[in-house]
RNA sequence: GGAUGGGUUCCCGAGUGGCCAAAGGGAGCAGACUGUAAAUCUGCCGUCACAGACUUCGGUGGUUCGAAUCCACCCCCAUCCA
């Protein structure tokens, strides 16, 4: 009764890090004759391959990957951007006959992906932006800042907290540029007979401790594989030290220990610390997501019930 | 054995007679988040029958209307002397 058959399929493995959705996102590619779409948004800078545990290369050779290496470090890259590109890249999976299989940790990507956000619309402006994160920066700014917003946007003010200056300045910059207030940028859910894709949700959980354990045990690993020699190649290479890329986690602790300012274990520390806050600020995202299937990822029945979820989804689309 | 400095709520660490359940930070938990999202930000955080009550600041006993804060002794820790 739909025409719920117009839509492209796509199978998302989403959950916090390392939890195990790349290895499930494989399994599902796999089976189901899928090509992935990575949706992690430091796995598309090029040159960052141990720190974002970017899919090997032997795994890139079992089943293509897209959205991976797009963009050199030195450059910003945004949720507009990446909604643009991976639209287009579930797309061309599909046209070419294939399952599209997103995987990847980033929720913001995945609301863009699902929801249409009207995105697109104002893009940022550096110059703008200096200017009210200046006016930030002053004793008392981010409340006068905060007022500034109020009485353009009441709506904006309510909703963002004065110390949130990131948002505060997004908003107001939103009504600069076009004189319409931030808070009226419709928020419309393309999922419904109109959008583009259908989406089946899969998530990945497990016991917090044991989630954990496994964050730890994960940054470790990364030092062993030679994390710290990456880094300095890409700061060798030119990356900037405050470039959007090096904002990720892995490479913010390193670049203190590179230069002598911090000993090692206290690097090590840190990356556990914040890949740990990561994964609960991902955990946080994902369960609002009501239409995620949560699987346990301890549970060795997981994997094929993934793939049975996957499956019946992709039989239930195709005879609609 | 002697000298000195310390022992504070899960951790670090303020607090030196009432304004202290005890600053601040960390951890933890919960949450927000439409162009930096691995980012940015918020709330809670001794216990409970919770506008109040109860237990806590190494231990015991004391001084005081009142102590984490003062005194005595004791137990630990650190550094130094022997």
């Amino acid at each position: 009764m739909s025409d719920i058959a117009s839509k492209i399929p796509v199978v998302g493995v989403v959950g916090p890090t390392a939890s195990g959705k790349s290895a499930l996102g494989l399994e599902v590619a796999k089976a189901l004759n899928g090509e992935i779409v990575c949706m992690d948004s430091m796995q598309i800078y090029q040159g960052m391959d141990i720190g974002t545990a970017k899919p090997t290369k032997a795994e890139q050779a079992m089943v293509p990957h897209h959205m991976l290496d797009i963009v050199a470090p030195t450059r910003a890259f945004t949720v507009s951007d990446y909604a643009a590109l991976a639209d287009e890249a579930l797309r061309d999976v599909w046209a070419r006959g294939k399952t599209p299989v997103l995987v990847g940790g980033t929720g913001l990507y995945l609301k863009a992906l699902k929801s249409g956000l009207t995105l697109g619309v104002t893009k940022g402006d550096e110059n703008l932006r200096a200017e009210l994160h200046e006016i930030a920066d002053a004793p008392g700014g981010k409340e006068r800042l905060h007022g500034m917003l109020k009485e353009v946007d009441a709506a904006s003010a309510a909703k963002f907290h004065a110390n949130d200056v990131r948002r505060v300045v997004r908003a107001l910059e939103v009504f600069r540029l076009t004189g319409t207030p931030f808070s009226s940028q419709e928020e419309r859910e393309i999922t419904g007979p109109e959008g583009p894709f259908a989406f089946c949700l899969l998530g990945m959980v497990m016991e917090r401790e044991r989630l954990y354990e496994r964050v730890n045990l994960r940054v470790e690993n990364m030092m062993a594989a030679g994390l710290p020699r990456e880094v300095e190649a890409l700061l060798a290479a030119g990356v900037p030290k405050d470039a959007q890329a090096m904002q990720g986690i892995g490479y913010k602790e390193l670049i203190p220990m590179l230069e002598g300012r911090m000993p090692r274990g206290d690097a090590v520390y840190w990356m556990k610390q914040n890949t740990r806050h990561y994964a609960k600020r991902q955990w946080t995202w994902f369960r609002g997501e009501k239409q995620i299937q949560w699987l346990d990822a301890l549970d060795p029945a997981a994997t094929s019930m993934g793939l049975e979820l996957a499956g019946r989804f992709l039989r239930e689309q195709s005879k609609a």
